[in-house]
DNA sequence: AGAGTCATCTATCGGCGATAGGTTGTCAAC
DNA sequence: GTTGACAACCTATCGCCGATAGATGACTCT
């Protein structure tokens, strides 16, 4: 470890996440598994927070390099693989949820208006399009922060006879139908 | 403050939520606050996150109270009502969502059951049924969760022109509309 | 009076995020 | 070739945190 630079420090930080979780993160483990003194990451960012930040940001460009629906493509199956593509993103990580939910936006606004423009040109009326994008997005956190919460120790939770036990796929595919479901009201009614 | 219980420790607890942030909550903090040192908290809870279970709990009680929905109603605006009870519960405490989500479920599971019952008797198949209640909740969950979210300094996060700014009610209620919409598709048909 | 327990105390541990200020290497200007 | 500036670290330390060990006083039961 010759060079260190906040890319490095950014991945490095990301392993460590992977191995101890969110809450065993902390800026000396870090600094150990960099070979560096825990004060010299603040050469890098100015608090905590701010690495936090720049590894939620890191974490999503598997979902940011997703490339943007084309003119023709079916908003329909779109809309689903997108939603599906930021969940597993947010999978890919240990606590990726929690990561992300806990850092502020810093959306790609440009982004998010291309994606706005598709469903609109593709017949979606504006606002129940924007409405679906972000319920989508609120819904998938929130499946995802249950799915990635620690159980913890023996925690297998009696379920009461009668109720089948639900898995976290289905269970996100079955509300995000239900959510597309819904949007396709709005086109339906032309 | 002569006597001191479980009671009153989650009920401090709680208050000094609202005033100082879940961050904020410390061991220390609520044992000057109840006049005693920080050690004896330990006499009630095993550790924080033990605490921190019991205030999720207790802020959850005033959704917990709410009437179950009488064979008669229309399942439409009941599954609606619900939901927004748990979403004003959850915005009753400050951090409530990140409160909630952080701690393990302690859900009943009889009330669970007799809503579940309640969605069947009023036509709508089991399964989508189940997937609702679970979607909705997720989905309010990760809006609260962002509607609390706070905004550190100055940030007012530019808008990009022709993007209006959604208010988080209305965002909320659109999803959910989606979420319902979706629903009745399943009880329309039969 | 003595034993036992409940509820609290004092003292202390190791770990955390963060700051202050010193040290070293590199490189450009003179 | 010395000088000075700046980048990229370092050492030392602060105040806070959750948690544990073990002592202490109050209260009850016998």
């Amino acid at each position: 470890m010759t060079k260190m630079n906040r890319e490095t420090v950014i991945t490095e930080a990301l392993d460590l996440l992977d191995e101890v979780g969110l809450d065993g993160v902390s800026t000396r483990r870090l600094a150990k598994r960099l070979g560096v003194e825990q004060p010299s990451l603040y050469w890098y960012f100015r608090t905590k927070r701010d690495l936090l930040a720049a590894m939620a940001q890191a974490a999503m460009a598997p979902h940011a390099a997703e490339p943007l629906p084309e003119p023709g493509e079916d908003w329909h199956t779109w809309f689903l693989e997108n939603t599906r593509s930021f969940r597993r993103t947010l999978l890919a990580r240990r606590d990726g949820a929690r990561l992300h939910a806990g850092s502020r936006p810093t959306a790609d606004l440009d982004r998010i208006r291309r994606k706005m423009d598709f469903l609109v040109a593709s017949g979606v009326p504006e606002r129940p399009a924007q409405m679906a994008m972000l319920a989508s997005g609120r819904f998938t956190v929130g499946c995802v922060l249950e799915e990635q919460a620690e159980t913890g120790a023996g925690d297998t939770a009696e379920l009461p006879p009668g109720v089948t036990e639900i898995d976290h796929e289905s269970a996100f595919e079955a509300g995000l139908a239900l959510i597309t479901g819904g949007l396709a009201r709005h086109v339906d009614a032309q």
